[in-house]
DNA sequence: AAGAGGCCCTGATAGC
DNA sequence: TGCTATCAGGGCCTCT
């Protein structure tokens, strides 16, 4: 599930419940997600203040009070739930503590404050954590990655140059994390529509006009995901992560088959899949 | 050096 | 019903 925005959501909830709380014990049950927990995970999280946590591209950044940084990257099936000490557990009938077996499959890591824990699920096992030593380090591993879509570094400039003798297509483009960072497989689709360029189009045949219009809807795109999300997670108080239905008025994506939703358009919407991914656009408006 | 392809893993669903 | 095949929203590694 999560792209930018969805990680977003998951910040937003999970920092106003941990900010300024303090790490009383962390249970890791399998330390084999994409990187193996490192060793040193459980010391260097218990005890400490969680400061704050922020969020770069699909990173979650944790904050510690040990000068630390705790990231988190969902992967494809990764979530986060919170678990009230005093409320009815909603995986398990076991002990807040204990939990000798597994409540759910799949809850790899939980980290317990004074009245709550949360719990991280990934079945797939795609999402990883990492200590980060020092605010150095952290900088120069996100520097690897492009400007979010919001950043006034993804501008006309920046785009257009970028994509001088490059042979791939758009849409491979808006997945690259080099180039820019937070958009995943579902809103490029959504960006492309929104755009009427189609997804396989080579991005030497686009003007400045074009990388404007890209711009502007990826960041339309995020900000509206971000923003319904954002309202329907007030629904769930016990469960972040999981983000409720905002995800089910995509234009494009999913809807093979469907009518073009654009005014007066009578297209279809195609499924293609371009490197192993699969794209979504109309046979239409889309050129 | 850019770009294509494979791979990590489990679960849900489709098709027979 | 029960099997197998396919596909899933991410990102890294390897090979050419």
């Amino acid at each position: 599930m999560p792209e930018l925005p969805e990680v977003e959501i998951v910040r937003q909830s999970l920092d106003k419940k941990i900010k300024q709380k303090k790490v009383k014990k962390v249970l890791v049950r399998n330390r084999n997600l994409r990187l193996k927990i490192p060793s040193n995970f459980i010391k260097y999280l218990e005890g400490k203040k969680i400061i704050e946590v922020k969020r770069f591209s699909k990173y979650l950044i944790i904050c510690l009070s040990n000068q630390k940084y705790c990231l988190l990257h969902l992967g494809m099936s990764g979530t986060i739930h919170i678990i009230n000490k005093y409320k009815k557990n909603l995986y398990t009938n076991t002990s807040f503590y204990s939990s000798p077996l597994l409540p759910k499959k799949h809850n790899h890591v939980e980290i317990f404050f004074e009245n709550f824990k949360i719990i991280y699920n990934d079945p797939r096992r795609f999402g990883f954590f990492e200590i980060i030593n020092d605010i150095k380090i952290l900088k120069k591993k996100f520097s690897k990655l492009g400007p979010e879509p919001f950043h006034k570094k993804f501008n006309v400039n920046y785009v257009f140059s970028y994509f001088k003798r490059k042979k791939k297509n758009i849409k491979n483009f808006l997945l690259d994390q080099h180039f820019v960072s937070g958009i995943g497989n579902i809103y490029a689709s959504e960006i492309l529509f929104l755009s009427n360029i189609k997804p396989e189009k080579n991005v030497t045949l686009l003007n400045k006009k074009d990388c404007k219009k890209i711009i502007l809807n990826s960041r339309k795109v995020l900000r509206n995901a971000i923003k319904k999300g954002g309202s329907t997670i007030r629904d769930f108080k016990n469960i972040v992560g999981k983000s409720g239905n905002f995800q089910k008025n995509f234009n494009v994506y999913d809807r093979k088959g469907l009518n073009c939703k654009r005014f007066s358009c009578k297209g279809v919407i195609q499924k293609k899949i371009i490197s192993n991914r699969s794209s979504f656009f109309c046979n239409i408006c889309q050129k």
